[in-house]
DNA sequence: CGGTTGACCAAGT
DNA sequence: GACTTGGCCAACC
């Protein structure tokens, strides 16, 4: 573990946390890392290099859009159903039911 | 240090 | 409901 983790570092460590079948928003980690920056969540996870080990697929909009994904949104949809998540013309169902919050 | 870039957000048309 | 506009801000060059 570093200690100087830049800002996307400090997103994956957050979105770690996000446990399996929920959903969080870009919006939703900018703010509870004490910022708004909502496009460099997106921008992070664009990057993201830790694939596997973040659950970025598991960020969503704050419109409950599904917002996009690196290897298309579609494919990012497939993997939420798959989690139990139910998806509806790219918007998440039961959106701020599923939506985990960070304390 | 200035300009560009977004997997965004909200409000308006 | 699709599209536009302005705002937001770290990372990159």
């Amino acid at each position: 573990m570093s200690k100087k983790q830049s800002f996307s570092e400090k997103c994956y460590s957050l979105l770690r946390k996000v446990p399996h079948g929920r959903v969080t928003t870009y919006k939703a980690i900018a703010e509870a890392l004490g910022t708004k920056a909502y496009r460099v969540v997106g921008n992070a996870m664009h990057k993201n290099p830790y694939s596997p080990r973040v659950p970025c697929h598991r960020v969503v909009c704050s419109d409950s859009k599904v917002g996009g994904f690196a290897l298309g949104k579609r494919r990012k949809i497939e993997m939420l159903k798959k989690e139990g998540l139910q998806i509806e013309k790219g918007k998440v169902k039961s959106f701020e039911k599923r939506l985990f919050e960070f304390n």
